[in-house]
DNA sequence: GGCCAACGGTATCCATTGGTAACTGGCTAC
DNA sequence: GTAGCCAGTTACCAATGGATACCGTTGGCC
């Protein structure tokens, strides 16, 4: 069985998952609070060239999915802490066999995508 | 360790590739050739609604890439056939628990954002 | 001969999105 | 007084994603 539920379905909701941690932004956010929680720019400037506006949008989709809580203290200066929930911890493994993959084949493409400029 | 590699900067490489491979086309197109190589008009069928330039530039991304080979064979009417390469192939272990993830999760997240909007 | 379908795409257009730069408000430190 | 911190927001713009229509070639049908 290809998938159990299926991706291919365009209405199926894991599509519309897909689509969420799919996203570049997502991922960066996952593995930052991985080792703990964070304020809103511990994470902007952890995960490099981000839009404040960006990662607001990412922060608040994730907490509307339930992967991150975000608990605001109303002081002076405002803090805000972003921790990842048990839902949101677990998609650390598939995120890091992702990211090795990635990491493991990042010559081969880099090579094939050189391969292929120069023939063209 | 977080990730080997840096992910965090801008400038690393992963970070390409994750925006590559996280792409919605590119996971199902891999999902859909893991069983074996594909005409154009059957990924095109069996992915679901894509538009056939979305599906084009995503193959053309892929065989750039070292992903999958595109044959073509000359006849009337014309016969494309994508296959995944050995290293395309190594792709479906990731995505997979990334599917099985989302799959398991999926309805807690529903859940999730119905809570969430239903609190807004 | 005229018409349509099959295949693997382009060409064209529009909506959504991703991203940049500047600004907010309340306080504090210089 | 003015500059800065924090956690964003607000305009604005460029790039991208996606729907729809169309293309050339040939074969089959009538």
């Amino acid at each position: 069985m290809v998938t159990k539920g299926n991706a291919f379905d365009p209405n199926c909701p894991t599509r519309a998952i897909l689509d969420r941690i799919g996203d570049k932004w997502t991922v960066l956010v996952v593995l930052s609070l991985r080792a703990g929680p964070l304020r809103f720019t511990e994470l902007r400037d952890g995960i490099g060239r981000v839009a404040p506006k960006v990662l607001t949008q990412t922060l608040r989709r994730m907490e509307r999915d339930g992967l991150i809580t975000r608990e605001v203290y109303p002081e002076i200066p405002p803090r805000v802490v972003y921790t990842l929930t048990p839902m949101g911890a677990s998609l650390t493994a598939p995120i890091a066999a992702v990211t090795d993959w990635a990491e493991t084949h990042m010559p081969a493409i880099t090579k094939a995508q050189q391969r292929y400029d120069e023939s063209a």
